[in-house]
DNA sequence: TTGAAAGCGCTAACAG
DNA sequence: CTGTTAGCGCTTTCAA
């Protein structure tokens, strides 16, 4: 009682009963007298009692807690996925630990050993960067669902993603609906889902019998990235300049509708532009961007409750869910010009 | 050894040595023979051993951990002041738990008391919708520095923020050197950051001799708010239209732009806006706003700072740190058109 | 240099 | 209904 914080056993001496009474008390169990009871709710009000959750999951080898690693706060995509994640943790009664580990992956190996070591009882990774191995070694460990990828090895892994191939072919019908034929890829650079968005766009170019017209310029998943390769697709180069883009991601898309402008061009009337991912931008009006939509908050509330089955179910096989994305058509496209070219 | 993860028992077992042999070698005290050390290092090696957090920090009473409380990842500025709070943290052997709680007070207060069951050594609370005595109860209990708000009573609580009112007198100066006269504010509500950042425009409005001119339009901190905000500034109303906007933040501002663009005229050629903030927007080049800046990453680092200093010295005085923003213009300023008024 | 023993705060049988 | 006892995995005196 002196220096410390109270512990249970504080309150079991305020209160005039034993700690396990104290537990059971404080956990609701029913078997404990009306009168007991109230004493104990008492005493713990008036010390200020506070359990230990390192105590008690020491105790009950549980945590109750799920660790979060997340790429990048700074991609709105990842809050909106992980506001999903959280709410279905938390209804769910776990907690949540979240860590960054920024894109260097010794770092984000780093911070999920710290994860480990708090005893989570199972991950969620969203868009990490960890080498194959080491996943299939965490996996071993430990319930793990990755969000955001659908490439990883293993079948202890669950896996929550959308369908990037049905995405860029909803992006390439609705600019070819429009009218457009020259529609250029900026790609994402490489890695997994990029390149599945290439090749989405690319099949369907060939279903609409655009198969020639294909043209994949490199670019990144930045914004900056964006910019660059938009100004490259558009430069004077082989041919004619395309009249619409589809970009690999959203960020990379509000980069290539600024570097059109630049140009001198107007989106949508010169230039269409489709991005993916369907970010909010805190409903930027803005940026009012053409996008393929991936349901966010329900990837993260679908892989929140895969990892709890499989926490709960540990011999259960892993599953891979692979969502719908949808078209959202928004201000950055239009039908093709009718002049020039 | 046979069901869960190997304890130091096993590693001590297999080394062939006592658990509190392993347990000094493995914080690597001197005091153990190079033989004993090799051999435990090995035993743990090979049984891929992993230190139980929950379990040390209940023996040391300590858990290096200090807890970050975010209102709302999906604002820009959060994640940025996050890295800062991250890096200084991760600098000093901390470990950092995240949580958020939304914009609801209960879910963040329970939020926060579930960090403290965790026996976080400390706390930064970033943005919070805390109530001042909840606070107050908060802060006496364990260190606790509140960021972005400096409004906050009691003596036990650090504060890092930026200066509201010199960051608004810096919009004004630069918008009236452009010569501006009718500078409208869109305010950001009733809140205090909000309250300071008004505050300020007045202040410098009148220093400047534009006392008359002042024009407050309420508003709030979103990006729809902004546009609301804007069209009703803008709007068929008393007096002539203004001709620059200094909106209460970066979200704002962004919904203001689009008001006024949907409203036929031009940013910054018809009206100029500034917003406060300073996010990078991933460096976003298609919303290019001039803004007041926070040094966002200093102010996290900073507030782990002072943390820090305050888990290693409790007796030790709240300190109270503002920084100074500054200005970045950028492209949704520019002189004021010659014609019409 | 090493080990035995006690204890951190809590839960969980098991008796009464 | 209630108390006793024995740990959970780790650190930390204190002796040897």
């Amino acid at each position: 009682m002196g220096s410390g914080r109270p512990t249970i056993h504080d309150v079991a001496a305020r209160a005039g009963v034993s700690k396990s009474l104290v537990s059971l008390a404080l956990r609701g169990s029913p078997r404990v007298s009306e009168e007991s009871r109230a004493a104990i709710l008492a005493a713990a009000a008036d010390l200020g009692y506070r359990p230990n959750a390192a105590a008690r999951s020491l105790a009950v080898r549980r945590s109750r807690t799920v660790g979060v690693l997340i790429l990048d706060l700074h991609n709105p995509v990842f809050p909106e996925i992980l506001d999903g994640v959280q709410d279905a943790l938390r209804t769910n009664g776990f907690s949540t630990m979240l860590v960054t580990g920024g894109s260097d992956p010794a770092l984000q190996q780093s911070e999920v050993e710290s994860l480990l070591q708090f005893q989570v009882e199972g991950l969620i990774l969203i868009s990490h960067r960890l080498a194959p191995e080491v996943l299939r070694a965490i996996a071993a460990e430990v319930p793990t669902v990755v969000v955001t990828r659908s490439d990883v090895p293993g079948t202890r892994i669950d896996t929550v993603s959308n369908d990037d191939l049905v995405g860029a072919g909803l992006a390439v019908d609705h600019l070819v609906a429009l009218g457009h034929r020259r529609i250029a890829c900026l790609s994402g650079g490489d890695n997994p889902v990029s390149r599945a968005r290439v090749q989405g766009y690319e099949t369907a170019m060939e279903r609409h019998g655009l198969g020639r017209l294909v043209r994949t310029v490199p670019g990144g998943l930045t914004d900056t990235a964006g910019h660059d390769a938009a100004r490259s697709a558009l430069g004077t180069g082989t041919g004619p300049a395309p009249t619409a883009l589809f970009v690999a991601n959203d960020m990379a898309a509000l980069g290539a509708v600024a570097a059109v402008q630049e140009l001198g061009l107007r989106v949508p009337d010169d230039v269409s532009v489709v991005g993916y991912d369907g970010i909010a931008m805190g409903g930027l009006r803005s940026v009012d961007l053409t996008t393929v939509a991936q349901p966010l908050g329900e990837m993260g509330e679908t892989a929140a409750r895969s990892l709890i089955h499989r926490i709960e179910h540990p011999r259960a096989r892993a599953r891979h869910v692979t969502l719908t994305p949808r078209l959202a058509v928004r201000g950055t496209t239009a039908p093709v010009a009718a002049a020039g070219s």
